[in-house]
DNA sequence: AAGGGTTTGTGCTCACAATTACAAACTTCG
DNA sequence: CGAAGTTTGTAATTGTGAGCACAAACCCTT
């Protein structure tokens, strides 16, 4: 059976939100307070759950620890993945240096850059390594995805490199639309096509007038 | 009539790549090279298009400048944008020292933190200001859209504050599910998220064996 | 143990978005 | 100028996903 991606894209959120009931020390939560939670109707949440099996009791709702380790596994989120950050410039000392990643199983296991100024520069326990030794690095230890943090005119060519090294996943920050093989992942994360798109639904709307902040 | 949100998502899209036609000298192009450049299918960007006019000519195309004009004034992006930044992290920091904006008519006129280390710090011909001013300053000189990059605890605060200054549009990079009134557009940038779901696709196939890269 | 209250899982319906297909309009070239 | 070749715009069709509604299953209280 094929899964709608829409679906797979909406798993990660239900994960999330079950992180935050285990920490509130919650054992059970029904489809209404997670879709609450969430902005989802329950019932898309059940139908979502429903194409991987049956994980609720009726007249009660989902156990919290239950539902999320099913979901890593269906995620696949039940063991560690591999990550190559290639340009350390001022975006990807942020991507280096957030605490995000690795709660979640993420971890950025190689940096690299192509200016002599990051080359050898040691950030977080890391090495940035030269982008020219790419594919000898990542071929004696393969990663399973590629962070792209590079000038867009680079962007599609450390693409093809990070695939002919084998790499199966790739999070494109880089402001172009990449082209990868079948079989390869891509994910995109596009800051200014999000504003380019509101601005739509704001053009329209006046700004409205501000009740004064005094006091 | 009503326009669907996914048609609204793929118009910036098309500027972008008109924009690189328009660098690259051309003067006409058809929705099948656009098509084949953005990986979508020509007749998708027709009836996308064809919501807003007629502005393509047949056995032609679309003029270059002509369609990048219209795309402008239906996105609102003839205009300037401003916006605020609130949490100058090293995320923020990424976000200030970002090039990519500008050039799309998107400012940052004013950074809140509310770390007294970083307030009063100067970045980038800006001055980081106390969050607790944030309501003041934003009722003197109005912005259009918030981007929040404060720990994901304080976002929610953070947006609520934003939508009470009248700030119609959020671009939230904390991973929280949040929650805004009617009327304001908030959009996700969310790694994580991404990186979460394309997961599901890379665990069922397997790392594939590396063809020696030597030489 | 029985009944009232919850909540799941899912068949069904409806809405909407993508694709197909083609006439009409334009270009180009002989 | 006419014919062959392009390409648009859109009507019609297909495909898909979201929401509704309800029977079945379970909890809890008395
Ligand atoms: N900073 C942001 O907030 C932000 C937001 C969205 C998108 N982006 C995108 O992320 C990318 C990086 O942005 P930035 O602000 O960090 O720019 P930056 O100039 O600070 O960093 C780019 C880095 O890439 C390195 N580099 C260049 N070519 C390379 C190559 N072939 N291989 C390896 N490294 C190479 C450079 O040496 C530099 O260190 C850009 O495409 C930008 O559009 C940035
Ligand atoms: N760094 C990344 O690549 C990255 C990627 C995705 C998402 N994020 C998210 O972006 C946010 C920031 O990440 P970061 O790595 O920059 O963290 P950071 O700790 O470096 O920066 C957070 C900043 O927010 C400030 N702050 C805290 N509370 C505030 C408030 N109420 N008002 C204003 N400022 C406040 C802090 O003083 C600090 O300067 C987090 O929610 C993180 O999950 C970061």
């Amino acid at each position: 059976m094929e899964i709608p991606p829409v679906v797979i894209d909406r798993l990660p959120l239900y994960t999330r939100a079950l992180s935050s009931l285990q920490t509130e020390g919650r054992d059970v939560v029904s489809s209404q307070e997670l879709g609450t939670r969430l902005g989802v109707t329950p019932a898309q949440i059940r139908k979502d759950l429903s194409y991987f099996g049956r994980f609720g009791k009726q007249g009660r709702g989902y156990n919290v620890q239950k539902l999320l380790d099913e979901l890593h596994r269906i995620l696949g989120l039940d063991r560690q993945w591999r990550m190559a950050l290639v340009g350390v410039g001022k975006l990807g000392r942020a991507i280096l240096g957030y605490e995000g990643f690795s709660p979640q199983g993420f971890r950025i296991v190689e940096a690299f850059d192509a200016s002599p100024d990051r080359i050898g520069q040691r950030i977080n326990s890391l090495i940035v390594k030269d982008t020219r030794d790419l594919e000898n690095v990542l071929s004696k230890a393969p990663v399973d995805v590629g962070i792209v943090a590079v000038p867009a005119e680079f962007a599609q060519d450390v693409i093809d490199t990070l695939v002919k090294c084998g790499v199966r996943g790739i999070l494109n920050y880089a402001p172009i639309a990449a082209h990868v093989p079948d079989g390869v992942h891509l994910k995109r994360i596009e800051p200014v096509l999000a504003l380019q798109s509101m601005t739509y639904y704001l053009k329209s709307s006046p700004r409205p007038t501000i009740t004064a902040a005094r006091g």
